[in-house]
DNA sequence: TATTGTTATACTCTATAACTATA
DNA sequence: TATAGTTATAGAGTATAACAATA
């Protein structure tokens, strides 16, 4: 039916569009509806988008916040294993290291046992931002999903993503 | 700690190691087993590498299947109703109806109505490779995950999938 | 003046090959 | 020879500005 906005029948009978003026009829999803996949990334893409304005102040994406959490957990590893565990390539996370560590949050020394790996430490400055940041995805970003979702079903969600992550 | 391979004890011990020698201990997720996001993001990227896989036959990625179904849903709509239903930006859109075009599964056409906008239709070759792409993405991908969660779990995860999308 | 499709462009992510220094 | 970190590079995906044709 094309896009006809406004007809003459129209203007007489309302003169405040109810509508937002965006479109005129929606469009049917179809089996899209069904497709996990889809929702998946739907979904994700909102989280992450709310990740970021809640980490706003701390201007640390997801993957930065992965890193600093892995580091604290794990002390004394070198680049190439946080890089693994994260799903990040090596020549990827030079780059990523290097933002961090100009920003004062981590430091890369030479192993003594082996020369040629970078062992990774969390500076002062890195362990205070990552527990604002815990603080900040607990109390803001967190908390909405579960206020959304309930306890319950927040649970539920995180344990099926957890098994189609470590067994699909 | 760090990574000691091979003592001169453990040869004695083992001559074949029992582990693939990947890392010698696994590093602790810590909080982001319970972090939503990090999840999500790590299971989206295994969905759609699967979908991938059952598709290769018929060499179509999420993106372009989704548009595909989009059409065959809604006829007679334009690329800017389509693009900002799927969340695609018009100015990407174009290449992407370029390449489909290209392999013969739409045509674009003028509108007589609005002869600024393009009218997209599958042809009878989008419409097969379509059917053939729902019933790979039913019986191979979709029924994997079926299989790994369970009927009522897959639907429950759906849902909540869905519900993040629309309200989050 | 506003909108549709388009071009140009840029920035992020991701992926692979190859170099260097160490082992 | 093999591995850790690095560089260079190329390809997707995503984002914005601006232009021509049309309304």
């Amino acid at each position: 039916m094309a896009a006809s906005k406004t007809t003459a029948g129209d203007a007489l009978k309302r003169q405040v569009p109810l509508e937002p003026a965006l479109d005129v009829a929606p469009l049917q999803m179809g089996e899209l509806s069904e497709l996990l996949g889809y929702s998946l990334k739907r979904a994700q893409l909102k989280v992450f988008e709310d990740f970021l304005r809640c980490m706003a102040p701390l201007q640390l994406t997801p993957a930065q916040f992965s890193v600093l959490l892995l580091l604290d957990n794990n002390p004394g590893r070198n680049q190439t294993e946080i890089a693994n565990t994260l799903g990040i390539l090596r020549p990827n996370f030079v780059a990523m290291l290097d933002a961090l560590e100009s920003r004062d949050l981590l430091t890369r020394m030479r192993s003594p046992s082996d020369r040629r790996s970078h062992v990774l430490t969390l500076t002062d400055k890195g362990r205070a931002t990552l527990n604002r940041a815990k603080k900040l995805v607990a109390t803001r970003h967190e908390a909405r999903l579960i206020e959304l979702l309930g306890p319950a079903d927040h649970a539920a969600l995180l344990g099926m993503l957890a098994k189609i992550a470590a067994e699909f």
